[in-house]
DNA sequence: ACTTTACAATGATTTCAATCATATAAAAAT
DNA sequence: ATTTTTATATGATTGAAATCATTGTAAAGT
């Protein structure tokens, strides 16, 4: 039996490479499109909260979402950023903990719920799906784990310059040839791990030295190959 | 058929709460025993490398072992601490990536290889391994971003009184009450991310303000509230 | 259009921690 | 035992980046 009301954005969803629920059967499926829950929220709006215990995995189908945790003076320092295919909330579900950080809507988005239950039932049944979670995990943890060492030992002009070439490689480019997000100053300062205002400064530099453009709040990048220098990346 | 030499030491690695080979059905165990092959390293002696292929898992029986990252002018980042009964190198080994890290000895050390096939064949067959080896990665996920947080936000005074507390939690203490490890000043600042002569000075701080012991090499933690309140843990 | 609010840009100052420099103590090697 | 090496300790100096302070600019609300 179909789902009463088909969802052609959860299609799109599942063709998308590197989405983990490609491997899941077709009768799963089906039963992910009758026990999903398919939600809108605006820009600002939160997701979940760091603290509250997981009741599922949410799927990303459009926007742009970051998760972030909330040090002692209120600062965040970001994650994880995910848009349109991305899942989130898996980390916290599998481990049985409450959420270690929080997921806050960057640019309108539409998000898909699956229950706890369902994803569990699909983990136990499905071998397929397990090993593209544990590989999913091991590249999250791949991913921390460099910018660990990187938050250590680089100073921040190279991490500023290796987060935009992230930004570049995860968000693409508009028609314009910038980077395809609207992005805060604050925000680029809570990936990177540095205050708002040496942010803007380095920015500032990088435009002087033509490694970028500033139109308006979007970021242009000009000189690809020169923020891999600036960033110290020689692989 | 028995193997032919009993390891009464990996016996004991199995019955050890934590490890994930503890979901291992006992024809796996037998098959391990048969598959695996243990190796005495010495203090200092190099067990992966950063950037090699990995061709299997290993576990240790005994030793302390540090896995670290190398950054541009040759300065650590440990990344993870490692003694008996925990199991090293699955991280690449599962998303089928060189080695991201080192694993050098601190401690002579008896660790097992498993090798890859083996360790897959029990992946694919057992589900409740694969349970575990999620949770074990989820676990190391919610560590490193942790971590990441601290680095970027706290300064090295509370990241110092942080690694302290951990070490004490992951090692114990021995009869006198210290840190049961011997562990040098230059490996706790590549744990905390600082200066080996900034680690010397807060340490000195430290036993100053009565929250440690420093007797020859070792740790004693007198203070432990103290150390709480200097890491600004509130939960 | 105007007011309010939020974000970006820049300058001035301070501070935390790295680096440099040297001394002392403990291991390791001869 | 004595030299060499390695690790710890402490002082002096520098420097990168945070913080504080102010102005400019764009966006949102009235």
């Amino acid at each position: 039996m179909k789902p009463q009301f088909e969802n052609p954005v959860c299609d799109e969803c599942r063709s998308r490479l590197g989405n983990v629920f490609c491997a899941l059967t077709t009768a799963q499926v089906s039963e992910m499109d009758s026990e999903k829950n398919c939600s809108i929220y605006k820009k600002g709006q939160i997701i979940f909260n760091e603290g509250n215990k997981p009741a599922g995995v949410y799927c990303v189908n459009k926007g742009k979402i970051k998760i972030y945790q909330t040090g002692e003076e209120g600062k965040e320092q970001i994650l994880r950023l995910a848009k349109e295919g991305d899942v989130l909330g898996y980390r916290s579900l599998i481990s049985g903990e409450a959420y270690s950080g929080t997921a806050a809507v960057m640019e309108d988005a539409t998000v898909c719920f699956i229950p706890k239950r369902t994803f569990f039932d699909f983990l136990h049944t499905n071998a397929d799906l397990s090993t593209q979670m544990m590989q999913l995990l091991s590249h999250d943890l791949k991913e921390a784990e460099a910018r660990l060492t990187g938050l250590a030992q680089k100073p921040v002009r190279e991490r500023m310059a290796e987060a935009l070439l992230m930004l570049l490689e995860f968000y693409g480019t508009d028609k314009e040839g910038a980077i395809n997000a609207v992005i805060s100053r604050e925000d680029i300062a809570n990936i990177v791990g540095t205050a708002t205002e040496t942010t803007i400064r380095i920015l500032s530099d990088f435009k002087g030295e033509k490694l970028i453009d500033l139109i308006g709040k979007k970021i242009k990048v000009n000189n690809h190959q020169g923020l891999i220098k600036t960033a110290h990346i020689y692989d």
